[in-house]
DNA sequence: CTAACGTATGAACAGGTGTGCATGTGAACG
DNA sequence: CGTTCACATGCACACCTGTTCATACGTTAG
C-alpha cells in the first residue's frame, strides 16, 4: 500500500484522497482546452477593446480600426480570430461588413473580470511588473 | 465638417457618431490591459486545470504536479504566474506549500465561460480547426 | 469595361510563452 | 554537521502570437 509510483513525493498517501477528489472536478480535456482557448482569445487588449466597442452597437471594420488606432488589416485579422470563436458575427451590406457581438455570455464575462480588476488587483499588478522586470 | 483625417474611409461621417459612442464605453487603457492580462493568464489549459483543482481544496505543488501529469518545476512556474495575478495564494507548512484560490470571482468566471463552451461552441471549434489547418 | 473602395488573407518577422533542465534555497531528519 | 526533501528560479529553446506589408477578392461608381 501507499506509494504507487517511484520516489515522487514522500507523503504521497496523505494527499491521495485530495488528488482524487480534485481530479473528479476537472472538466474533460476537450472542455479544458476550449475554455483556455476562449480565455486566450480574450487575453489581448485589442480584442478586449473590440468586444467592448461592439457591446454598444455594430461597427464596420474601418470604424473599428480608427477607434482602435491600428490598421484595418490588423483589425480584420483580429476579427477573424473572434469570428472563429463565435464571439462576433458579421453582416455584409455592399462592400461594408458590420460586426456585432455573437454571444451574450461574453459581455457578462468581461464585466465580471472588470469587477475583479477594479477591486484589489492593484497590488497584483505591482507584483506582476516586479516579476516581469526582474525577469529581464 | 465631416472628414477629419485623410482618405481613410469614405463614409466616415456616417459612423462618426457610432465611433464616438463606442469610444465612450471603452475602459481606460490601464483597465483594458489588466483585463487582458487576467484573461491571458486563464488562457492556458494547465492553469485552468490548476484553478479547477484548487476550487475544491488546497493542494501542495507535488500533488498538483501529479494531478496534471507535468513536472513539479513546470507546476511551480505556473503557480508563480497565478500568484502574480493574485489568483492563488499559498500557505507554507514546513517544506510544503499549500496553494488555494485567492479570488472568488475566478471560479464564477470559469463557470460562466464553461457555460458558453457547453452551449454552441461546437461549430466554433470546427471553424477554429479549419482555420488552424489551412494556416499551415 | 476600368478604377476605387472596403475588406480579407498569406507571408514574414519581432516579441512573447510554456516547459525541461540544472541549480539554488530553506526546512526536517539522521 | 551533511543529506534529503519540497519547492523556487534562471536559462535555454521550441512553439506560438500579433502586427505590418503586399496582394487578392467582391462590390460599387464612373
Amino acid at each position: 500500500m501507499g506509494r504507487k509510483e517511484a520516489d515522487v513525493c514522500e507523503i504521497y498517501y496523505v494527499n491521495e484522497v485530495r488528488v482524487r477528489s480534485a481530479r473528479q472536478v476537472l472538466s474533460p480535456e476537450r472542455e479544458i482546452v476550449s475554455l483556455a482557448e476562449i480565455f486566450r482569445t480574450l487575453g489581448d487588449p485589442t480584442r478586449v477593446k473590440i468586444l467592448q466597442a461592439l457591446s454598444v452597437e455594430e461597427l464596420c471594420v474601418c470604424d473599428l480600426a480608427k477607434l482602435l488606432g491600428i490598421s484595418e488589416s490588423a483589425t480584420s485579422h483580429q476579427l477573424r480570430v473572434l469570428r472563429s470563436q463565435k464571439l462576433v458575427r458579421f453582416r455584409k451590406e455592399g462592400k461594408m461588413a458590420f460586426y456585432s457581438l455573437d454571444d451574450a455570455h461574453i459581455d457578462s464575462l468581461m464585466k465580471e473580470a472588470l469587477r475583479h480588476v477594479r477591486e484589489g488587483a492593484d497590488q497584483g499588478r505591482e507584483t506582476t511588473e516586479r516579476i516581469r522586470e526582474s525577469a529581464e
